[in-house]
This record gives structure tokens, sequence and C-alpha cells, in this order.
RNA sequence: GCCCGGGUGGCGGAAUGGCAGACGCGAUGGACUCAAAAUCCAUUGUCCGAAAGGGCGUGCGGGUUCGAGUCCCGCCCCGGGCACCA
């Protein structure tokens, strides 16, 4: 489309100028009020996508509005680039992981510019530079001195088809591969842990006070999973010590003690260790069964098989008994795979009446229930959960069939139950969390090498601080063995002991790239520092981020990765001890979609920003993404949205068209006395300071850009009329201010042509309250709640006058025919209803 | 199954319990033009009406209120997250 500008030099020679100016360079020494926004850093997967420009053009708006009201501004940029992908076309190309992501990297940041989201690009970090790998080696070190980083052998995914372990979150919820579309399986491995779970409870706590969508909060506390129960022993029958066995006893979990009267069974896990000292001989070869079924089945295929059909040949019965505590009565013990050696103890008390899982194992097996919970009338008829008869009922209610416990409410026979464990010193209170401790290591290359070596007569050794970083050699071969590439590199492999000079290897895995996303907004406050990680007096100075971007997906797992590591860094002190949350307020923006799927490289459904950068301009793109509609809520691709990119260019034009008039324009503002029709247009221009504040404030982008089109909508008549010079000189140079955060290049070159000056050093504009208020409101008259007249009132009327004037309405005498108002509500100076 | 979001014109979306549909896209008509593009002006929820004007309208059914898109109760549909966590 033609355009009333040159879109493509002008946003070109104002990027330069950002750059060359260092506009947006802070020093850490910088007077003016520290004020931290940062948008995820990215992966470098190739020039940005439709999602990063919606990202930028939000995180770049704040920074430009910030700095207007006068704040240094730390707006840092940098790359998440370590991972898989480089390796896999490593593997397929033989080009090395490093050419590959710099290559992509130089596209991502071509056209990150390009958009003109401005940084402070001194301070730009990657994650595979070696003063990074260094840093990040550093923390480990303290993390595994600290006893917060550990090995340990574990289950984890490997995908038979990438010949390699995956994260949890590249197994798609059915079980497969992201990437190749194979089941992946579980192998058991010796791996790297971060201990998490030690700060479990903070984690939750302080989830309360950070300015974050609840969305985010609750997803963190679901996945922290925190629950209250009791933890006790069942002693198996006969084996209470007295006939000069051992005793032995199953401990189990349970956040309902209360139920403790209602077990009728027991349950332990297909790999619980005390499975074979409970089977029976007569037993072992159903239970043997069972155990391996559960071990190569993946989760998916236990899932599916749930309900009472799918149970049915995935437990057994053990051939042993436990004591019930409470009653001294034996119960049977069973194996079943809906029991999970990873969470509690392995094993449970199984309370058909009060679980709907039991209750279906129960069904399955022909195993009795006891209610201890006295169900609503009529449960029994048809209270199932097909709306069948009965059913575990897991609601409130009465204590019953409990012995002592009967008549009491839930949470206090809870409490009761609990402290008669206690006392009898056979079980105890106990919380558990679902949260596990973190796996960071990996069998890949392209990833931060975890800075150990093994020696046979010292075990585990750290590499000291002078021989950081530890770096991977370039010279590997990249081939699908399953094992890092590191692991066949004899040179890298082989080394000598720190502590006793013997000979030793090196640790071949690499860190979870989530290690390198975990404590990088630190590292930009003080990126240049060669002693630490960076100077908690600077991460004191900037910290935390007021303003932190991203997505959705990363709601869980980065987001809760990045607290803890903020707390971990505090404690070892690495941080500053009083830096507790890393992110003040979080904003996570909608995702772009098309043919409603997400809009992904991966799925080849993606729009090439680059091609509007090369027509309507980046002004334009950045204006239509504020402008679509709220930035929290998903946006669709369609047919129709390239107009209204153009009808967000068609604005801009009229924007130029009135800051910069062409030579041929005919002028016709004069100067003199200002009329009522001048001042109610610098009334109009008032009134836009104090809504586009607004909107600013509660991220309502999309109505600052309406209120702007509107404002233009009156202005340009004006203008072209019998404008006043001042007043048209007052409204267009406010309207570029206001929107030079959002569109930064057209707004700079009308302001250097107008003023000489740069705009974006300019101060943020400050309404006059005097002007901002409205001359006159419409006073609307209903009757009876619908709308018959409208009058245009003095906005300080009272509450008589107004229904004066309503009453005086010709449309009301004529509706109300004579009749005396029954009732007028009178609420000045918007609104008065008269009720006949 | 549980927990969050969300259902408003042809479309994207506005609306501190107080004029539903701001703003934009699209569409229709007009001005300018030899013509087109661009630009500018007007109309654009729906029904009745020549018009003035009026009726109906925010997923469905109830309720609270002088007044409900907004609050409450019960449903339906869509999107997302979690899902053997005892």
């Amino acid at each position: 489309m033609a355009r009333a500008y040159d879109v493509i030099d002008i946003e070109k020679k104002w990027q330069r100028r950002w750059a060359d100016e260092g506009t947006y360079e802070v020093d850490n020494d910088d007077p003016r009020p520290p004020w931290y926004v940062l948008t995820m850093y990215p992966y470098p997967s190739g020039p940005a996508h439709m999602g990063h420009v919606r990202n930028y053009t939000f995180g770049d708006l704040l920074v430009r509005h910030r700095t207007m009201l006068g704040c240094s501004v730390l707006s840092p940029f940098g790359f998440d680039s370590f991972g898989l992908p480089a390796e896999n076309a490593a593997i397929k190309t033989g080009t090395h992981p490093r050419i590959f992501t710099e290559a992509r990297i130089a596209e991502l940041k071509e056209s990150i510019l390009a958009l003109g989201a401005v940084y402070d690009w001194r301070r730009e970090i990657r994650s595979h530079d070696p003063e990074y790998i260094q840093w990040n080696q550093f923390i480990f070190k303290k993390l595994l001195a600290a006893g917060l980083a550990y090995r340990q052998k574990a289950q984890v995914n490997w995908c038979p088809g990438c010949q390699t372990v995956l994260a949890n979150e590249q197994v798609l919820p059915d079980g497969t591969c992201e990437r190749s579309g194979d089941l992946v399986v579980k192998r058991d491995l010796e791996q790297w842990f971060f201990r998490i779970t030690q700060y479990a409870d903070e984690l939750l706590d302080d989830l309360d006070d950070l300015d974050w969508p609840e969305r985010v909060k609750t997803m963190q506390r679901n996945w922290i999973g925190r629950s209250e129960g009791a933890e006790f022993d069942l002693v198996v029958e006969g084996r209470d010590g007295s006939d000069g066995r051992p005793p032995l006893a199953l401990t189990v979990y349970t956040t309902r003690p209360d139920t403790s009267y209602g077990m009728t069974y027991a349950v332990v896990a297909p790999e619980h260790p005390l499975v074979d000292q409970l089977t029976t001989p007569e037993h072992r070869a159903s239970v043997a069964d069972v155990r391996s079924l559960a071990a190569a089945s993946s989760d998916v295929e236990r899932m599916s098989e749930s309900g009472t059909a799918g149970l049915a040949k995935r437990g057994a019965f053990t051939g042993s008994s436990v004591i019930n505590p409470f009653t001294g009565q034996p119960v049977p013990v069973y194996v079943a795979d809906y029991v999970l050696m990873g969470y509690g103890t392995g094993a449970i008390m199984a309370v058909p009446a009060e679980d709907a899982r039991d209750w279906d194992f129960a069904q399955a097996y022909g195993l009795p229930y006891i209610r201890t919970v006295q169900p609503p009338e009529g449960w029994d008829e048809h209270g199932g959960a097909d709306g069948g008869p009965g059913g575990a009922y897991t609601g409130p209610g009465e204590k019953i069939n409990s012995d002592w416990l009967n008549g009491l409410d839930i949470p206090t026979a809870k409490a009761e139950a609990t402290e008669w464990l206690e006392s009898k010193g056979i079980g105890r209170a106990k919380v558990n969390y679902r949260l596990r401790d973190w796996l960071v290591s990996r069998q890949r290359f392209w990833g931060c090498p975890i800075p150990v070596v093994y020696c046979p007569e010292h075990g585990i050794v750290p590499v000291p601080d002078d021989q950081l970083p530890v770096l991977a050699p370039d010279d590997v071969e990249f081939l699908p063995t399953g094992q890092s590439p590191l692991a066949n590199n004899l040179e890298f492999l082989e080394t000598t002991c720190p502590i006793c000079g013997g000979p030793a290897v090196r640790e071949t895995d690499t860190m979870d790239t989530f290690v390198d996303s975990s404590w990088y907004f630190l590292r930009f406050t003080d990126p240049w520092d060669t002693e630490r990680p960076f100077d908690p007096e600077m991460a004191r100075h900037w910290m935390p981020v007021r303003q932190y971007i991203g997505g959705i997906e990363h709601a869980i797992l980065h987001l809760l990765y990045a607290r803890f590591y903020t707390k971990a860094l505090a404690d070892l002190g690495v941080g500053p001890p009083d830096l507790r949350e890393p992110f003040d307020q979080l904003f996570t923006q909608g995702m772009i979609r098309m043919d409603g799927k997400k809009m992904s490289k991966s799925r080849g459904n993606l729009i090439s920003p680059s091609t509007y950068f090369e027509t309507v301009g980046a002004d334009a793109l950045r204006l239509f993404h504020l402008f679509v509609g709220p930035p929290a809520d998903d946006m669709d691709w369609t047919d129709q949205t390239d107009s209204v990119i153009e009808g967000c260019g068609r604005y801009l034009d009229r924007v130029w068209r009135l800051a910069v008039p062409a030579e041929d324009a005919p002028h016709a503002l004069r100067g003199g006395e200002l009329t009522p029709e001048d001042i109610s247009i610098r009334r109009a221009t008032h009134r836009l300071i104090d809504r586009v504040n607004h909107d600013y404030e509660r991220w309502s982008y999309n109505t600052s850009v309406a209120a702007c089109m509107e404002f233009v909508n009156v202005v340009q008549p004006y203008a072209r009329g019998n404008g006043h010079a001042d007043v048209v000189a007052e409204a267009v140079d406010t309207l570029l201010l206001l929107l030079a955060p959002m569109t930064p290049h057209l707004t700079a070159e009308a302001w250097e042509r107008r003023h000489g000056d740069h705009i974006h050093v300019q101060p943020w504009p400050v309404s006059d309250p005097a002007l901002a208020l409205e001359e006159t409101v419409t006073l609307v008259v209903q009757v009876n709640g619908k709308v018959r007249d409208r009058i245009e009132v003095d906005p300080g009327i009272d509450e008589d006058e107004a229904t004066r004037l309503a009453l005086a309405s010709a449309k009301v005498i004529e509706q109300l025919a004579g009749a005396a108002p029954r009732r007028v509500i009178s609420r000045p100076p918007r609104l008065v209803n008269i009720v006949p």
C-alpha cells in the first residue's frame, strides 16, 4: 500500500540512531530511579516469529514509557542458546552446534532490531559463552557444597528415536516424544538433582505476595501439591516379633486418618521394597505378573485402563495381612499399580467408602467397604459417580462406624486420629509434596558441562574454581549413540583428580538448559563481573525485576526454577540475602493461533514478520499487536488480519499528515483569542493524556490505541478547518508523545521535523486537571429503566436539580401522562431514573 | 473427573451495577478522478415504519435491584491447565 511517508528509511534511520547514541544503555550508577523490565530471553531458533513480535512490542513499550517517566530502565537482552535442536541439527548435518546457534542468534537479533525494540546490548548474555558457563558451573559447585545438588539413581524418560533422555516437558501428554513421535520409555540412570523440595514451603508461601496472574500462581500451587496427613505403621499379621523373627510393618501415608476404621485392605506399589517379603509362595506368580506389567507399561497405558474393568489385571493379593491399629483386625495386603512408589511411602491403607480409586479397586476384587462418614440422604441409591447407587463419598459429614471418633466432624476426627497415633508411638502427622527434586543432568553435548570429576579414590570431586570453565572440546563426533559425544572423547574424558592427582574421569553429562535460565536475570545486572556471577550490590540495586513478560507455557517450570535459584543463591551468599523472589510483577501474554492451533515453527504455520517490516513497517505491525485485543488474550491470525494491519498503517498515515503537513497542503491555521471550539479541543487533548495513562496502567493497550484514533478523528477535521495554531500544536505534540512508546519510529521522525530534537528523551506529558474535566455531561433520563431523553448538563449538577430537569423533560411528561412518579433515582450528573 | 478462563453485530473487540456495540476491519452509498488507486464524507445489531418513532437484543433458565453484558443460583457450549499424588 502507498504510504504517506518513507516508512522503511525512517525506521532504519532511527534504529541506527538508538544504537549509535546508546539511547537505552543504562549504567549501574545512573542517578534516576531504577526500573528493571525483562522479556524472557528466547531460545534462538531463527528469525523472530509473530509470537516474539507481540512479546517484544509489550516489553519495548514499557521500556520507552518508563524512560519518558524519568526512570533509568534496565532493558537487557540475551539468548537461551543451549538446547537440543542445535544438537539434532549437528547430528543431521555435521555442523557444530555453536556455528548453527550463532547463525540463528544473528537472524533473531536482526529481526528484533528491525522491530525497533531497544535494549542495552552491552549487557547481552548468551548461555553458551564461556563466561556464562564459568559462573553457571561456579553456582553448581556452590549448590553441591551446600548439599543442594546431589547424585542419585532415577527413572528418566528415554526416547529410542532420538537416542537421548528427554525433559519431562518434551514428553507429550500421550507419552510420545514431541520430536520423533516415538513412545518414550523409562530407564534407570544415575543422575544429578537439585534439592528444590527443600524450598517447597517457601516456594508455596511466597506466592501469596506476588503480583502475578492468579492462574499462574494456582498452577504453581498445584505443582508443589502440599498435602497434610499422617504416616503410620501397619504391623504385618504374625510378624510382631513374638515368634523370634524380626518384626515387619508397612508404613502408609494418608490425608484421611479419620477414615482409618473404614480400612478394608492395604495396597503396596509394585516397586515397593517389601513386596517380596509380603508375598506368600502361592501368590508369587500373580504378584510377579502385576509387577512386570507395571514395569512394561507407560503412564498413559496405566491411566487409560483405570476403572473397574482395567483394574482387574493390575493388582494381586500378596497372601499377607496387616493389622489395622485402630480396630486390631487384620486386612489383606494387595499389590497394585494405582499406588505409586514415588509418592508418600508407596503404600496406602485403602478405604473404599471414602476414596474413589479404592472404591473402584474394591469393586473389581470383591472387597468390602465400611462407611465412616455419613453420606447425604439417598447416596446409596443414586449417589455414585455414574448416578447409580453408592460409590465413594468424599464430602463433609458426621463420623460413623468409628468407635470413639463417632459424631465428630472430619477435621476434628483427623486431628484426634493423628494425636492418637502419635500417643501410641505408631504414627505421626506428615506433610507431603507432589514436587520432586529437579533432575538436571542431560546426556547431551550442547549444554553447560557439569563441573565434577570422578576419582576412584575420592569419588565425586568438584573441579577447582581456577580450572573453570570446563568447556566441551570442539572436535567431537555427533552421533545418535545415546551418550553425550563427550563420553567418546578421551581427551576430554580422561583427567586427573584435583585432590590426589591420580587418574580420574570427567562427568560427561551437561545441565538442563533451565539451569541457564534460572539466574540470567541476575547476571544482567552485572554482566561484566569477572570475579563472581554478579555483584550482590548490583543485584540489590536492580532486582527484583519490576515487570517480567513471557509466555504462559513457562508458568511452572522456568518460573518455579528461577524462584528456587533466587532463594538458594540468597542463602548461599551469592545473591543479596534479602532477595527472596526474582519477579515482582509477571505478565503472561496470549499466544497467536492459526486455524485453531498455536503458531509455531514445528507446526509450520508461521507468519513471518519480516514481510511486514518491508511493507507496512514495524510501527504498523506493533500498533496492530497492541490494538487487536487485550494483551493477555490469545489471538487468531485469520484472512482478515492483513486488512487490520493495513488499517493500522492507514492510521499512522493520518497521524503523519497531521504532524508533518505536506508543503502544498492548505494552511488555514489562525492565531488570536481561543474560541469555545478551540477550548474543547484542548480539553480533548488533556482528557486523552488521562485516558492513555489509565489504560497503560492496566495493560489495556487496545483501548489506549482506540483513544488515540478517536482523538485524530476529532483533531483532523479541526486542523483542516479553521484551527488555532497553538491548539493544533498542543494536540499534535501530545499525541506524538503518547504514541511514542507504541510507534517509536514515526513519532521520532515527526517530532524531529517539528522540534529538531529527540522525542524519546522528552518527559511524558502531564494533563491539566482543570482542562481534563468535562465541560458538560450528558444526563440520561430513564423512565422505568428505559432511556427516554438526554440532557446536556453541568458536571457539578446536584441531585435535586437533576431531578427537576428530568421531570421537566417533554418526553418524560408524555411518558408519565399526568401520573405522579412513584420514585425518582437521581445519580447526577449521569443519570436519572423515574419509576412511574 | 477437578481447577481456572471465556461466550456481546458479518469479524477483532469496547462498556467503575447506570446511554450495549467505543475504536478498527469488512460492507454499502457518495465526493474527487477520463478512470482507478489513495484520500475525504455518510450509513452500517435486528425487526416494524415513508419518516418521526417504537419493539427486541450481550449462550440458556431463574433470581437480586429503580436499573444486570456486569452481581447471585442452576444449566449448555468453547478454550486451557491438572489428573491414579492416597
